[in-house]
DNA sequence: ATCCCTGCAAAATATTTGCACTGAT
DNA sequence: ATCAGTGCAAATATTTTGCAGGGAT
């Protein structure tokens, strides 16, 4: 469609980081980056599967979360663990906060450095790294803070 | 031992809850709300079950799920969704945020204040109310962060 | 040719739910 | 007497793992 596809950008640099690792470049793990590379949003491993399959049906699910593990392992993939749900994953090491609606389980992208002065004062206090962008805050968006919907 | 159980009166105060609430109390219910009482510390559903399964080994695991529930619904019980693990619960609204290292596992408390800037910051730019003790923060404590253990 | 990766099946872990009975109110 | 709460068993959901065969290097 449009100049430039960096979805295709963005799984090459994958796939250099893969061999880089000394990691086996499969059928398999093409289209586990494939499926991340495509969607800009937040998957969880059903949907990396659900997607893989549609392609590939015979990729198994164990392979998306050996897969995942592995990309997350090479630093070419983050999960976050999303209050109640399964962890979701997504490509690159961006850094950002994620912020996840109680009400109506929307994910909303934030830039890391909201929290980096309460990190500086997490360490000052109790000597502890925060990784903030590895868990999801939870919380109540705009068009869900006034509807009492059923807390988590 | 010492003068004063905070204990008993922590429990009396969440019965008061219950009743209030016009839950009814039971055996199990005791129990649970006992066991959240005697530790200091974020039991998982599966610790609370045994402990009160110690004393009463008829108590049934589902019930000390549907009793835990009960009492996140009533505002007595917190859950606190912790990065790979199973929720943990502890008795109050301290509304403290947790710490949990990614090497050893181990929960630090720390006030909820650390991220009131970045929850008033949330708000005016996204419209996002931050519940942030619900979900534990990650990192590494400062035993962990030099040793380079398994990530999570 | 090596041995990492895969598909498959089964297990492990965490939590929920339908159902009939029992006990708190 | 009512019906919320319970024990039990089974289902659900997510993720992990042992094993033997196959493909990337």
């Amino acid at each position: 469609m449009g100049p430039g596809r960096p979805d295709e950008a963005r799984l090459d640099d994958v796939l250099g980081s893969l061999r880089r690792g000394g990691t086996r470049i499969t059928g398999p793990r093409r289209a586990v980056i494939a499926a991340l590379a495509g969607s800009d949003g937040h998957l969880n491993a059903g949907d990396v599967s659900e997607i893989v399959q549609a392609a590939h049906p015979d990729v198994h699910q164990s392979t998306v979360y050996r897969t995942l593990d592995r990309l997350v392992e090479l630093g070419v993939v983050e999960h976050i663990h999303v209050a109640h749900g399964p962890a979701v994953y997504h490509l690159g090491h961006d850094r950002h906060l994620h912020l996840v609606c109680e009400g109506c389980g929307s994910v909303t992208d934030a830039p890391a450095d909201l929290l980096s002065a309460a990190a500086a004062a997490v360490d000052e206090r109790f000597g502890f790294r925060l990784a903030a962008g590895h868990v999801a805050l939870t919380g109540r968006c705009r068009a869900c803070r006034v509807d009492g919907a059923e807390l988590s």
